[in-house]
DNA sequence: CATTCCGTTGCTTAATATAAAACATTGTTT
DNA sequence: AAACAATGTTTTATATTAAGCAACGGAATG
């Protein structure tokens, strides 16, 4: 680990949690450094375009090169390209919010986001991250990795209450995923964001992993019984093409 | 300027450019620096999750921390916030694809893309840089920075030749400014990208800065002399009310 | 099976990052 | 308007770290 490489990028985080910007000697009070030493970090980050100066306030704020290299990474990511046409085929044929997740480090992260009608606002953003417990993507992964990491993940994250409906009762959420796995798809009935259901079916490369999930979300209150049967069926068919692109066989789920 | 964070975040760079990855060695290699060194690099890079490690290949590639940070950059750039329902507008009236580009450090930025009736594809997107030279958003924006800061500019970047439209005569491309400044809009055919004709307005602060432009795009030939006049009211009069949102003041054109 | 190459680790030391002190500038208080 | 305080920036000396050498384990190649 190279200590100076590590503090530099721990001002960048901290920095971007502060839409103002942040100043030289507030920086070095968190970091508990010398206001030289945070000042020569600065500078370097500035000269490659992670930071800039505002030249009004004198405050560091984020520059554009992380919105540069995301913009390199997500065209990099096979899976969203191949999965992007399947997307847009749901969003025609659903009219609600659609999402695409990897799963990374114990935890989803948006990397395409539909947004149907417009009639739903949600939290989710391309780039955040979002628990596993208490979303139909992240139970959908959690349903299809080996037993051990689940309960490894569940340990280090824990399962935080989100709303009312959060399952927080390890045992039955272990139950709940036996079902999802089951069954090929999972839903989440409010248990991340209060009015919203949302479900979501595993996508597998072509080693049978599981590196992604797609769902789809609405305000409950449009989500009856039919409705949800209609949605299952679009959901797992889009889940298994977008599968089957990335080189999975289906056949190995009849051999089980 | 930090010689180590200087390395490490030249290895991201160096990374981003390879879709596949790039193993230690050949990063010593192309840095002239020790395997060791740059493994040390590397680890604090993958910590961050600035890089991850193909589990298959051993190779490093990008981590998803920059599309966390471009999430949290986007977010917190109020001009892209309040122009979002202009942009929107904009593009119901016309159809066509809708740009909002800043200017950074002699180029401009897209922030924004919105799609049109998706007909036309076209090179941009968010996150990229593109020259001001050739495109209508570059050159609205050079129209109204300072005459020294133009040529500088002209000077470090030059005028590549795109298409055989691009102006590369700089007396040419002076008196070309002098017309967007005074027409208040300026129009690109297939300067940048053949067949592809675009119409930009400026964006100014509060204090009437030029800070961004926005621009609309269109396959050249849709682009009738008709339908170039009313795509320019669309876009001075949009240009003009993302201003105003910002605290420009139009008075202050009347003074001119 | 032997050789080569790559990624990774332990250890030493040369080079750099760090901090103290000082300075310049800006903002605040009297 | 003057004095004071705070912040950002620069210079300099040295303590600490980053860097590289050598070696190792594992994988790939001939």
């Amino acid at each position: 680990m190279v200590q100076s490489v590590d503090r530099a990028l721990t001002i960048i985080s901290l920095v971007s949690q502060n839409k103002d910007g942040m100043g030289v000697t507030e920086l070095a009070s968190h970091l508990e450094l010398n206001k030289s030493s945070i000042f020569r970090l600065l500078a370097t980050l500035v000269s490659h375009g992670y930071i800039e100066q505002d030249s009004e306030t004198k405050k560091y704020k984020l520059g554009y090169k992380p919105l540069e290299l995301s913009s390199i990474l997500l065209e990099s990511i096979d899976l969203r390209l191949e999965a992007k046409p399947f997307l847009k085929e749901l969003e025609t044929l659903t009219n609600e919010v659609i999402h695409l997740v990897v799963y990374d480090e114990g935890e989803v992260i948006y990397i395409e986001k539909l947004e149907g009608n417009e009639t739903l606002r949600t939290h989710s953003k391309v780039g955040r991250r979002a628990p596993l417990h208490c979303t139909s993507v992240g139970k959908v992964i959690l349903a299809h990795l080996p037993q051990a990491e689940v309960v490894s993940i569940l340990d280090r994250k824990g399962m935080p209450k989100h709303t009312e409906n959060t399952i927080t009762d390890k045992e039955s959420f272990m139950v709940e995923l036996d079902k999802i796995r089951n069954q090929g798809y999972g839903i989440e009935f409010e248990e991340n964001e209060p009015g919203i259901t949302c479900i979501a079916a595993p996508i597998f490369d072509n080693r049978g992993v599981i590196v992604a999930a797609v769902s789809i979300s609405g305000p409950s209150i449009r989500m009856s019984e039919e409705r949800l049967t209609e949605l299952r069926n679009y959901i797992t068919s889009i889940g298994g093409k977008i599968s089957s692109r990335l080189g999975w066989r289906a056949i190995s789920r009849q051999h089980r």
